[in-house]
RNA sequence: GGGCUAUUAGCUCAGUUGGUUAGAGCGCACGCCUGAUAAGCGUGAGGUCACAAGUUCAAAUCUUGUAUAGCCCA
């Protein structure tokens, strides 16, 4: 048997098949830096149109975990798409480096400011820690495959960064937003210091739950108010209330009733109680009685003003009203304490009640607290019971185990203290309504993105922007002490102050002694010594990176991060820049989803169900992390799971499978010599181009529109369906049995040579090291990186009018499925191998013949069968053909048999000419023409 | 407890303004090929569209409620 392989064009290529993207992934990155591709593409790109994607600084504290990475990855391939699109994309990425998580991991090593080191020592060490988290955080990013100027990221505690927050908390003071006042805040006692929402947590605390008389002043005005009610003289009346905190009650200013429940006078146990008709029955039978009379009956709104004696203290209280109040538990009766709540603050506004607050900044009563001076507040819990239970205030006392605030660092309760604080007022300068203005503007993807915002932004207290801290950006106001009014030269002081903050950083601020600046005035004003929540510092980087760098715009085209910055980022950015300049500082906010597990559980430490990138990084490969965040729908949650990286590493296989393949067959190909014309190319891979040029509009379309998992789906199908079921095994054939500069092959490898370049583009926001480890491979001139390119041009689209176009092959496709169900129930029944064993007759009606007959006899390298002849139906309904069986194509019938030919050794189709050469004897007809004639010809496939 | 969001095959996603028997791909099973070979091709089996009521001639799609989950808040 003569060997003809060697007359083939068979596939080759140096790009590997096994992707060892563990190993590979990192010397890409090498090569990026060597090239310093993302510094070249910014070059390029240098007067195009900007495209600004603002990063949302992460928290420089703690290992990336798979969310950093989600958020990351994300603006990565918005970034890369961009630039594919022809904008100049730069992207600046930042931390965000102040605040108590660092405070508390540098006070493990180093111990408290101000007690084992002096608060700029302390300050240095944080900002090494904070630097140290950076660098960290920084090497997993570009890991990744993440662009952008990491050699210059913003950090927020950047001596230049610090300084422009104190100027943006300067001009917003100037645009009147500013206010100090006293409030109760959440308070943790541990940290002694207000907590931010974010550092507040929910958990389950076990309380005394209590029921406390406050008898009533004024029987008489009672009586008046329950309709002239008998009430004997000497009876004992009062209201009750319910708490669970009764430490705060020494802070009481008053009694909260519903101005529309109905309040009831019952009798009971010789002495007449106060309390909501609703909770009546509850409350009888917490107390353990069942014999009581009902006297009578108002609502709440006639108590008003009604005076109570404080159960504690020789003062009284009035009752006031507030819609607060609810009938979920107790008694109807709130009481109030503006120090130690907020809905008491707020309804105390009202009333004119002093915000009185006890406790000092420890959680200890403050030493002129009568009774319970020195004490713990929840230790004085059990004394102010005693202190009740001696008065005969004490109505009943139980424990209840109930949801409570707790720092999300101590993980202890916290409590709700009044102290002064500087807040952005929401409305003394109009700032919520012109925000609330500028919310429209902004387009919000997902859509519900935009009440969601709005509806919390309505709801929002003003924003207490004061920490008592030492790491963190100050306060650099100067406030007169007694009317906490700003120094009128503040708008100087605050620009005297930033400039040396702009040369030692934040203690230029904290070593300034006031008279310095203030010189006389120093007597009368007090330099403010908070710190600013650390909100502020990510909210103004508009201000102090948008604004300072002159690559970026002001405003941003996008924000992008996780659905939780709704209430976080969003909101102070939009705030802080609605405040300094009157508009949004972003065009477009896009949100993400969180990550959770298999069971859609959220992903947490304590439960172990966290999936490190690292790992996966380690283990599978940067490329499919990314496949994975693009194949996600990321607008709501993003399941993770190992069975889903196993999915998402098959279908990366595949991708890569038919890169290289294309590739492969793309061996001794020079593009600038070898390729053809669109019009001298075979009508199939005039199709495929044409397919591709569609599809590249639709994932265009879909980067546009932030739809990657749709670009996942396309590119995998069209390497699935069309390719690898359709196309490339069809034309294996071509490739490999016709003459290596054949038209025939020249067609087909100019297809696949402007498929592999314009797929290669589709895939490099995605797939950023795959796609240009491709490029490298791919023949012909070019650039050192895709990434220096724009979406490939060279595809050229079918005119409309095309007979054989994008309908025709779908047809096709309909009749190979066809034939293939056939063709398998002939394997199945042990008469065919291969369909090259097969010749398979086509009974079709008129519209079908003439639709298959344009394919003449190369309609069988489309079906892939040794012999594919088409007759007309009625033939194949004629009796003598009863194995022409019915097919799902209406007007299609088929019968398959075994070829009776021999196998030509070198196209393997089974042939009527083989054997019948005496040179080659093995070959058939084309194969001899091929190896050693003119060499055949193809016009379609 | 409240607000927002989601729930379609084992997995990832489609499913237009309600309109035939709910679609893909992966995975799985079985088979073929051995000239993409730790690849490739083919065929097939998988779904009470979370659940329940309702509107309608007709509901995965509209309404309400329930469950579960996520984010935010209390």
């Amino acid at each position: 048997m003569t060997d003809y392989k060697h007359t083939l064009n068979l596939p080759k290529t140096a790009f590997p098949m096994k992707a060892n993207l563990s190993q590979r992934e990192p010397a890409m990155l090498k090569r990026w830096q060597e090239i310093d591709v993302y510094h070249q593409q910014r070059k390029l790109a240098e007067g195009r149109d900007k495209f600004i994607l603002h990063d949302g600084p992460p928290y420089a504290n703690g290992e990336i975990h798979i969310g950093h990475a989600v958020n990351k990855i994300l603006k990565d391939i918005i970034v890369k798409s961009k630039s594919l699109s022809g904008y100049d994309a730069p992207y600046v990425p930042g931390w965000d480096c102040h605040g108590l998580p660092i405070e508390l991991n540098v006070e493990k090593k180093v111990g408290k400011p101000g007690v084992k080191v002096d608060a700029a020592t302390f300050r240095k060490k944080c900002r090494e820690y904070a630097r140290k988290q950076v660098n960290g955080q920084s090497k997993d990013f570009q890991r990744l495959g993440v662009f952008g100027e990491w050699e210059k990221p913003y950090l927020t505690m950047d001596f230049h960064f610090e300084a422009n927050i104190i100027r943006s908390l300067g001009k917003i003071a100037a645009n009147g937003h500013l206010h100090k006042g006293f409030k109760p805040v959440h308070w943790c006692s541990n940290c002694g210091s207000a907590l931010a929402e974010a550092e507040v947590e929910y958990k389950d605390k076990t309380s005394p739950a209590i029921d406390v008389r406050f008898s009533v002043v004024d029987q008489a005005a009672l009586a008046a108010s329950f309709d002239q009610v008998d009430i004997a003289d000497n009876a004992s009346v009062s209201v009750l209330i319910w708490t669970t905190t009764p430490w705060t009650l020494p802070a009481n200013q008053a009694v909260c009733l519903h101005p529309d429940l109905e309040y009831v006078l019952v009798e009971a146990s010789g002495e007449i109680l106060l309390l909501a008709q609703a909770l009546l029955e509850q409350s009888m039978s917490r107390y353990g009685i069942s014999d009581y009379t009902v006297l009578g009956c108002c609502q709440g709104a006639a108590l008003e003003h009604l005076a109570l004696q404080h159960p504690l203290y020789d003062r009284q209280v009035p009752i006031i009203l507030g819609d607060h109040v609810t009938t979920e538990a107790g008694t109807g009766a709130v009481h109030t304490a503006p120090g130690h709540g907020v809905d008491d603050f707020n309804v105390g506004q009202s009333y004119d009640l002093e915000v009185y607050n006890p406790v000092g900044s420890n959680g200890v009563f403050l030493p002129d607290t009568e009774l319970f001076a020195g004490e713990h507040v929840f230790k004085a819990n059990d004394h102010v019971l005693e202190v009740l239970e001696e008065k005969g205030r004490l109505m009943h006392k139980e424990s209840l185990l109930h949801s409570y605030p707790h720092c999300w660092r101590h993980k202890t309760p916290i409590i709700f203290r009044a102290t002064p604080q500087w807040f952005v007022s929401m409305e003394q300068n109009g700032l919520l309504k012109n925000a609330l203005s500028e919310v429209e503007k902004v387009s919000w993807l997902p859509d519900w993105g935009e009440a969601r915002i709005e509806s919390m932004m309505q709801q929002r207290p003003d924003w207490c922007i004061s920490r008592q801290r030492a790491w963190g950006v100050p306060i650099a106001l100067f406030a007169h002490k007694e009317t906490a009014q700003l120094h009128p030269d503040s708008a100087a002081l605050i620009e005297t102050v930033a400039e040396r903050v702009e040369q030692q950083g934040i203690d230029a601020w904290f070593e300034l002694e006031a008279e310095e600046l203030l010189g006389a005035d120093a007597e009368h004003y007090e330099k403010v010594s908070d710190t600013l929540d650390v909100w502020f510092d990510s909210g103004v980087t508009h201000a102090t990176v948008l604004m300072q760098d002159e690559k970026l715009t002001y405003p941003a085209d996008l924000y992008l991060e996780g659905s939780d910055q709704h209430r976080g980022w969003f909101q102070s950015s939009l705030l802080t820049s609605v405040a300094m300049n009157g508009i949004a500082p972003y065009k477009c906010a896009l949100t993400h989803g969180f990550t959770v597990d298999a069971k859609g559980h959220k992903m947490s430490k304590s439960t172990g169900n966290v999936i490190a990138p690292q790992k996966v990084m380690n283990d599978l490969g940067a490329d499919i992390l990314r496949l994975w965040v693009a194949a996600t729908d990321y607008r709501n949650e993003m399941t993770v799971s190992n069975e889903i990286f196993k999915r998402t590493a098959d279908s990366y296989r595949r991708i890569r499978n038919t890169a290289r393949f294309l590739l492969s067959n793309l061996n001794g190909f020079d593009p600038a010599v070898n390729s053809l014309d669109a019009d001298q190319m075979l009508k199939l891979d005039r199709w495929i181009i044409d397919r591709a040029s569609q599809l590249q509009q639709e994932i265009i379309d879909a980067y546009d529109t932030y739809q990657f998992h749709q670009i996942y789906q396309k590119l995998h199908h069209f390497c699935v369906l069309e390719l690898g079921g359709f196309y490339l095994d069809i034309i294996k054939d071509r490739q490999y049995t016709t003459q290596t500069d054949s038209q025939a092959r020249r067609s087909a490898q100019t297809a696949m040579y402007h498929i592999i370049e314009a797929m290669a583009c589709w895939m490099a926001p995605i797939l950023s090291f795959t796609a240009d480890e491709i490029w490298q491979h791919i023949p012909g001139q070019r650039t050192e990186s895709i990434f220096l390119e724009t979406w490939y041009e060279g595809l050229v689209a079918l005119p409309d009018e095309e007979q054989m176009g994008a309908d025709y092959w779908q047809q096709v496709m309909a009749v190979k499925t066809a034939v293939n169900k056939e063709l398998e129930k002939q394997r199945n029944e042990g008469r065919i191998g291969s369909g090259l064993n097969a010749e398979v007759i086509l009974y079709c009606d008129d519209k079908l013949y003439q639709l298959l007959s344009l394919l003449g006899d190369e309609l069988r390298f489309v079906l892939i069968t040794s012999e594919a002849d088409i007759k007309p139906l009625s033939d194949g309904v004629d009796a003598t053909q009863t194995d022409a069986t019915q097919t799902d194509i209406e007007g299609l019938r088929l019968s398959v048999t075994a070829s009776e030919h021999s196998k030509c050794v070198r196209c393997w189709h089974h042939r009527t000419e083989v054997g019948k050469d005496e040179q080659h004897p093995e070959l058939c007809g084309r194969c001899i023409s091929n190896v050693e004639a003119e060499g055949e010809q193809r016009l379609y496939a």
